[in-house]
RNA sequence: CGGGGUGUAGCGUAGCCCGGUUAUCGCGCCACGUUUGGGACGUGGAGGCCGCAGGUUCGAAUCCUGCCACCCCGACCA
């Protein structure tokens, strides 16, 4: 990363660009908007995944695999569903390519597809389709299934993690015999993410609704988490809708209930994404680059070898091995870096670069001395410990490291969330400090709508846990019933 | 899609206004040697159709025209 370029500069989004670039999560492409998530990357995001396919199981739930391509008739099915992704959709029209007689190719304009293909942007519309042949009984309710892919949305502007052309993530799209259980669906899989976002990245959340005009499009109701970068800018980390039966009704989705009755099934699709990686690296890192919870870190112990010659190469490496044999015995994940092609100094910023929790040096000192030198990525600490304690400590210090970076940004966060009464105090706050703000809305997309024109800031959700409390709108003086968050957001 | 900016080695860049030897510097890369407890040093070396296509000129990285790509700011968004 570049020496003088720190997250406090004005730049943030330069400083993330290096810091995903340098600590070698991932690069452009060069392919519009596409990103390549490097293996270092990407062996977070499986981390990232094992966790939650494991939740989502634990809770009842299936994988399956559908179609990449969408035919484009499936999308008019659902009016407010194509109006949300219609501007945003690569469309596959043809399906051969020919000479074109100067040494390249050229589409075949022959090979015209006679219905157009949607490259899915999210898949409710041909799982839909798919439901219909599968659901006739309430028998076959609940129907819980996920899908890992990817997806393609033709946004204008992207940005490494948080707005890819292509972007991988799961969705899960569930059908139910009635509403109410629905909706139990949705809130339940609100609350496994936030569960998987706070204990595994120790990014705290903020759990809510969205507005009316936030809401995902052909949803009657979203769910979402909000969190807080260290940048005072909020991300969306996760959504859950609660589709009623919009969905049902547009693919003509019936079941024959217990009493003979038939009816169209309620819906749920919930879904995370890459992004999450955004999040985790705006969260904590730090100058010195990536900071990873241990629970996600693919390493969490790295083992330095210091030595001036094989003979003391050896001798390291003996009591470097049984360290890390130990560890691993105890389910700690270890790396032992025995390459003799880099120096410890280059190493110990490399691993410090990649977010690695713990460091652990051996040198012929150490040996000699029965000590180890133990380093914190997270607070930047180092001390030497007794060999014999080396396990316990590190077993200890996993949870520990884990606890405290979730602190740490909850507690920034609570420094970055303020309440204000008036508009000038919002307006002011949002130039100044940035952050979360509370503030009583009186519940129309007029308001909203002239917040964000006038001040970017959106309300990101309203919080479901918030006491209920009588105020007035801070703009037009209306009656609220409980104040909202807002917030600049990515 | 509007407004602004930038394209020179793997990366970051100087040169461009005011055309003129062999295109600058740093990092990285390769070889050899000395090094190894916080990003080592020395010596030598490789690597460029100066974004692409035209034009002006004796001569173009530099001037002109067109195109393309990327970045930033808006609008859109997980």
């Amino acid at each position: 990363m570049a020496k003088n370029l720190t997250k406090r500069s004005e730049d943030y989004s330069k400083w993330y660009n290096e810091l995903v670039i340098n600590a070698d999560l991932a690069e452009n492409s060069g392919v519009r908007g596409c990103m390549v998530i490097k293996p270092y990357g990407f062996s977070i995001w499986e981390k990232m995944q094992v966790e939650l396919d494991r939740m989502f199981k634990e809770t009842g739930h299936q994988n399956a695999y559908f179609p990449l391509f969408i035919p484009k008739s499936y999308f008019s099915k659902e009016a407010s569903h194509v109006d949300g992704f219609a501007k945003e959709c690569a469309i596959v029209t043809h399906y051969r390519l020919r000479e074109d007689g100067k040494g390249g190719v050229e589409v075949d304009p022959d090979a015209k597809l006679e219905e157009e293909l949607i490259v899915r942007p999210t898949s409710e519309t041909i799982i839909w389709d798919t439901y219909r042949k599968w659901i006739q009984s309430y028998r076959d309710l609940p129907l819980l299934i996920n899908q890992w892919a990817n997806v393609v949305r033709w946004e204008m502007r992207t940005r490494l993690f948080l707005r890819t052309t292509e972007f991988l993530w799961q969705e899960g799209h569930t059908a139910h015999a009635t509403k109410q259980e629905a909706i139990e669906e949705t809130e339940q899989m609100v609350n496994i993410y936030a569960e998987f976002v706070e204990d595994y990245m120790a990014v705290p959340v903020i759990k809510g609704l969205k507005t009316e005009s936030e809401r995902f499009a052909g949803a009657e109701e979203t769910y979402c988490i909000e969190a807080l970068m260290q940048d005072g800018k909020a991300l969306q980390a996760g959504t859950s809708h609660f589709l009623g039966q919009n969905f049902a009704k547009a693919f003509d989705v019936k079941f024959t209930a217990k009493d003979g009755k038939q009816d169209y099934v309620w819906a749920t699709s919930w879904g995370v994404s890459t992004r999450l990686m955004g999040a985790l690296i705006m969260t904590h890192s730090d100058d010195k680059g990536l900071v990873l919870p241990p629970k996600l870190a693919p390493d969490q112990v790295v083992i330095v070898p210091i030595y001036r010659n094989d003979e003391q190469f050896e001798l390291v490496s003996k009591v470097a091995k049984e360290v890390m044999k130990e560890l691993r015995t105890k389910g700690v994940r270890v790396k032992f870096d025995n390459r003799d092609t880099y120096k410890p100094g280059w190493k110990f910023n490399d691993y410090e670069l990649k977010g690695v929790p713990v460091r652990l040096a051996i040198g012929p000192r150490d040996v000699e001395n029965g000590t180890l030198e133990l380093a914190r990525r997270d607070t930047l600490t180092k001390e030497f410990i007794s060999r014999d304690d080396v396990v316990s400590i590190v077993v200890d210090l996993m949870d520990e490291i884990q606890k405290n970076l979730y602190n740490k940004a909850a507690s920034f966060r609570t420094e970055k969330t303020t309440e204000v009464v008036t508009y000038d105090e919002f307006k002011e706050l949002l130039n100044t400090k940035g952050g979360f703000i509370l503030a009583h809305w009186d519940g129309t997309a007029e308001t909203e709508k002239l917040i964000k024109k006038e001040t970017k800031a959106t309300i990101r959700c309203i919080p479901l846990d918030s006491k209920l409390e009588k105020g007035t709108c801070m703009v037009s003086g209306k009656p609220s019933n409980q104040k909202v968050l807002f917030a600049k957001a990515y």
